[in-house]
DNA sequence: TTTGCTTTCATACAACTGTTTAAAATGCTT
DNA sequence: AAGCATTTTAAACAGTTGTATGAAAGCAAA
């Protein structure tokens, strides 16, 4: 058997992908991801040994193909400001979780992780989620100022995170825009730039701003 | 057959509840409902129809028990200040979400059924998310004042509910205290307290805040 | 106790699942 | 062209799924 990624392999991947993305890890069959890729039943077998391993080489694919077109640091220079660096790590993590048109969604392959576990969430937690989250409040921390405690810098850096998985995952409401398939570049900005402001404003008046007691 | 809720059908819909938060709907087999509910293999299908029917009662047993417990004005009281209204609103979202201890976690469900629908999302749309929506959204314009555009006002709702999903739903980082399966009536409220905080915070300087063009 | 209805039960069924198998086809080296 | 390893194929497997069935049990009214 071979160990590269071989033409068949590839576009085994890319279907099952696509199916994963659509209707999630249990609800694809073999059947169906062969049929989509155009090989006979047994080659998923044949090439990832089960499922779970074709599962995983698609996780794997798709983090990759994210992370080399929009890696952490993406157009983050070290004279930036602050306000600056965030924002272009808004936009890269945006980038990475919308996809752009076709291109594959990897926010919804981490999502439907994040919401039903295969056993691969580990494996994200530590290759994706965890470094990238350090990213971000390490940008969070240079806005908040040294008077703010790990435990605010944890949960502002969280706020932001949600904010994008969210927007990628919102149901349609009305006819506006969300819950589409797909997103352009531009909607995608659009969408990076709104998080980004929302986020700035709170950040720059967290500390200073007032309480949120329901009494007071 | 019976059309009120019998004890039966109570105790079907609690069991069947537990396991579709727990593992999907997808995931979850009859037998599994019926042994932790302690009836027979055919109740479901003597009391519900079948599958797809016990699932859509408990959606529906689910959701009358959070908005009972916690409507969409809870705490928000005709005279409160803008600030405290929203801040009311969060907390009361945040149980809904959240659940208390053992409480049915709703929002679990909400979640999954964003992420793969299985025909009841529409009614959720229109049961839950819209309604809500409309009622954070015309919350939110009340912060922002009148300038605010109707798709500001879009934003920074989806802003709002997407923190509340996202902390509800993160991945364990660290030792921290997230993807905890259960939280206190203490940790919803520190929760709910923060995202108040960052939620005002970013509303009050949304429209006088700085541009977040990378490049300015 | 008998009657008639509702509910429970053990069992069975057809459909679908991931996976395996052994033979056929293909490609590559000599 | 021959030999050999790799890949593809059709068919089958055993296990699980949601659902259906017909008999047994429960139960209230007469």
């Amino acid at each position: 058997m071979e160990t590269e990624n071989s033409d068949v392999k590839i576009s085994i991947i890319k279907a099952a992908g696509r199916l994963f993305i659509d209707k999630g890890y249990r609800a694809t069959t073999i059947r169906q991801i062969c049929a989509e890729a155009g090989v006979n039943i047994a080659a998923v077998n044949y090439h990832f040994g089960d499922k779970k391993n074709l599962y995983a080489a698609v996780i794997h694919y798709y983090k990759d193909s994210a992370f080399n077109k929009f890696p952490l640091d993406h157009g983050i220079r070290t004279g930036d400001s602050p306000r600056s660096k965030i924002t272009s790590f808004i936009h890269a993590m945006a980038m990475r979780i919308f996809g752009e048109d076709s291109e594959p969604q990897f926010g919804k392959l981490l999502v439907r992780e994040l919401i039903e576990p295969t056993g691969e969430l580990d494996n994200l937690i530590n290759d994706i989620f965890r470094p990238s989250f350090l990213k971000l409040s390490s940008l969070v921390k240079e806005i908040l100022g040294k008077n703010a405690t790990d435990r605010t810098i944890f949960f502002c850096s969280m706020s932001i995170v949600g904010q994008c998985l969210y927007f990628r995952n919102s149901p349609r409401l009305a006819g506006r825009m969300m819950k589409k398939e797909n997103f352009s570049r531009q909607e995608i900005q659009t969408l990076a730039d709104h998080i980004s402001r929302f986020s700035l404003a709170a950040l720059e008046n967290y500390l200073t701003g007032k309480s949120t007691n329901p009494k007071g």
